[in-house]
DNA sequence: CTAATTCCTGACCATTTGGTCAAATTAACG
DNA sequence: CGTTAATTTGACCAAATGGTCAGGAATTAG
């Protein structure tokens, strides 16, 4: 029988590993080439399996891009989750900030590959954003805002600081190449991303005016 | 005789008016669908000619996708270009900032068109990043260390700087069907690019930190 | 007006690519 | 071991797509 991923019954070892071979090979394929430009034999190629075989654990091409999507998406989402409403308000966006960065550092991948979707008009993941997307966004908006009321923090728009943080740190990610094509390979040395993330949070924190 | 764009003979009335019509709607379609997802069809269909005689104006789709990025990338780096090493530097930088998210506000297809290709590995333009947007940025850089060390900035480093601009603003082009997924219509309303503008504004010159 | 040149099109081609299928091979299980 | 089910593959197909070309239509030059 044809196994489909995401099926009730339960999947043989074989399936288990194959399937898990080629989502890992697709997300690379993905991020670098998008959905259109990737083609079913590359990814097959990566996860060094015949096309057909490959076809054989997802039926369309599709199915590997959402399926891929949906598996990054929960890591993706994480951070965010985290910000405590409890904590001390430039304690806990300063972690989430360099969680951000240090995702962009670990896994620039997973962020190519939303930047491409969301780039295309999200349309394989257009519910999701809507969805949990806006209502943890929603959620910790309420905080922030919380926060500026009780005089923790400066008064901005919490969504649009929001917005922020995730293009700063997606940009490490994203923009790489453009980085690299600027300053060279100092962008591949590990004290890069400490330097990025110096800087980022010396501006969120205390802006480019010298305080006194 | 078959034209090519950029040669050297005078170009007749209808050289002239169908490239243009054919690079207006390749930026459109390449923004949407970056190089591999885009068909030449597509592209002729929106310049309202035919496949062959598009192709009687530019013999490759890559002329065309060049074509687009090159003249694009001009107006893209014109605003860096104007930063003034003798005005106010937080004047000067909030100017650069502000213009930059007006053009994303008011062409962010020229931005998604980036985007694509930088995500993509710049395949097409690597030698202009590493060419004339290096030299710019490098001169740049120096500008504002002078500021920095005249004590008239926060000490950050240039370039971080340089790249969080670009982030904070391309953001509100590149992301916007996030944004409007979590936000709604409000996005698309005239004073949700002046909130944006606020808000970054308040960021980079004040920071988070409430000052006394 | 006439000839030369430019412009445009339908028909066509080769390649790429997503996807199918019957049959062979391998693993699982009693 | 032998039977059943799962896995793998080569051969194949149809559609999409980048690109060509011979010749007809329109434009321009003289």
């Amino acid at each position: 029988m044809n196994p489909r991923a995401g099926q009730t019954k339960k999947r043989t070892r074989i399936q288990a590993l194959n399937e898990a071979k080629i989502l890992e090979a697709a997300l690379d394929i993905f991020a670098t080439f998008g959905f259109r430009g990737t083609t079913i034999d590359q990814i097959a190629q990566k996860a060094e399996m015949s096309k057909p075989n490959l076809l054989y654990y997802f039926r369309r091409k599709e199915d590997i891009y959402i399926s891929v999507l949906e598996r990054t998406l929960e890591t993706w989402l994480t951070p965010l989750t985290e910000l405590d409403p409890e904590g001390d308000p430039i304690e806990e966006i300063g972690k989430y900030t360099s969680l951000k960065l240090q995702m962009s550092e670990n896994d620039p991948t997973a962020s190519r590959l939303f930047a491409n979707e969301i780039l295309h008009g999200a349309p394989m993941i257009e519910h999701v954003l809507k969805g949990s997307l806006k209502s943890l966004v929603d959620e910790k908006a309420v905080v922030i805002k919380r926060w500026i009321d009780d005089g923790k923090l400066t008064n901005v728009d919490p969504y649009h600081l929001i917005f922020m943080i995730w293009a700063s740190t997606q940009h490490y990610a994203d923009f790489k190449i453009q980085m690299r094509a600027i300053l060279g390979e100092e962008v591949d040395k590990p004290d890069y991303f400490e330097k990025a993330g110096k800087t980022i949070s010396t501006i969120f924190f205390e802006g480019l005016k010298p305080r006194a």
